[in-house]
DNA sequence: ATATCATATTGACAAATATCAATGTATGGA
DNA sequence: TCCATACATTGATATTTGTCAATATGATAT
């Protein structure tokens, strides 16, 4: 249980433009300037949410020569998965003792 | 898809003193005092975490007497299963035209 | 009624975040 | 080499957020 990487996923999920763009990347690997076009922020702004994807592993970048391109990471919503499992079972017990 | 609570959900998620307070009502309902105990913040400070939680419909509470009851919300996780879903489909066509 | 306990709300403040303009860094073409 | 393109980084600013002290609310007991 990665606390750390959870707090780092959901951090990265809970912003409209970034939800926004993970919705653009479905399917298919865009360029960043694509991803310009059709949001409504400017290149520095989507810079910084692209970094924010890629560090929480929700997306995967691939340059190629001048272009960046972004695509859906495989598994990124796993840490919450294993959040939302934990969350169902008991508390877990660390440690017991009875005399 | 409505993104504006997957946005509040992940909000909520995105702070390492909620994500532990969801650890903590695993399998079993609590007060608020209970959870304080369990805690190192203020009590304004859960109250204030407790009311995010509860507004993103990650947790249910119940008033009994002088004490809050606090409990997981089944189906919490909803909002950012379907998002999770939308993501793993290819982006829909809205509209399309072919003339 | 008055006191006490559990919790919520308010107000203030520091830290984190989203944003953009300006600038930097590569890359590719003329 | 020089310029244009695509993207990243920096610096500044406004907004949001997490936190606590002080105070308010509401319930129970004396």
């Amino acid at each position: 249980m990665d606390v750390t990487a959870q707090v780092r996923l959901a951090k990265a999920l809970a912003d409209e433009n970034r939800l926004q763009i993970l919705l653009l990347l479905r399917g298919e690997e865009k360029c960043a300037c694509k991803l310009l076009e059709e949001l409504h922020i400017s290149q520095p702004t989507l810079s910084h949410h692209m970094k924010q994807l890629c560090e929480a592993r929700l997306v995967v970048g691939r340059k190629e020569g001048k272009w960046m391109h972004y695509r859906l990471a495989e598994e990124g919503f796993l840490p919450l998965m294993e959040l939302q499992a934990a969350l169902q079972e008991p508390a877990e017990v660390v440690f017991s003792c009875q005399t």
